[in-house]
DNA sequence: ATAATGACCGGCG
DNA sequence: CCGCCGGCCATTA
């Protein structure tokens, strides 16, 4: 992975404000990525001192193996979560919340 | 060079 | 709700 690109999706999810959440659509888009799954890779490798919590996928599910945890941080946040899924309707950024 | 594997996505049946 | 497919792209074998 190119150093600027990897550093440019970490800034992305470190623009996530408390209590809102993206998608890894979204921020893949804001880093100006061509593909959501780059963004997963640098979370998986990379996302330990970001806000992971806060990038959902598209429909608002998580992946199982960090569901857990990303729901008991959200909900702490305030987010609703309802099935196991986010409310993406009231917490989802706007598309372009980067610049 | 090919193929499989993902913290993905959208469409279709 | 479910699974399948094709597209996506870096990494690994």
């Amino acid at each position: 992975m190119d150093e600027a690109r990897h550093e440019r999706i970490r800034a992305a999810v470190r623009a996530i404000p408390e209590g809102r959440v993206s998608t890894y659509g979204d921020v893949a888009a804001a880093a100006g990525e061509r593909s959501a799954r780059v963004v997963g890779w640098v979370l998986r490798d990379d996302g330990a001192d970001l806000p992971w919590h806060r990038v959902l996928r598209a429909d608002g599910s998580s992946a199982p193996h960090i569901a857990d945890e990303q729901h008991a941080r959200l909900r702490e946040e305030g987010v609703e979560i309802r099935d196991g899924r986010v409310v993406l309707a009231n917490h989802r950024l706007a598309s372009g919340w980067i610049s």
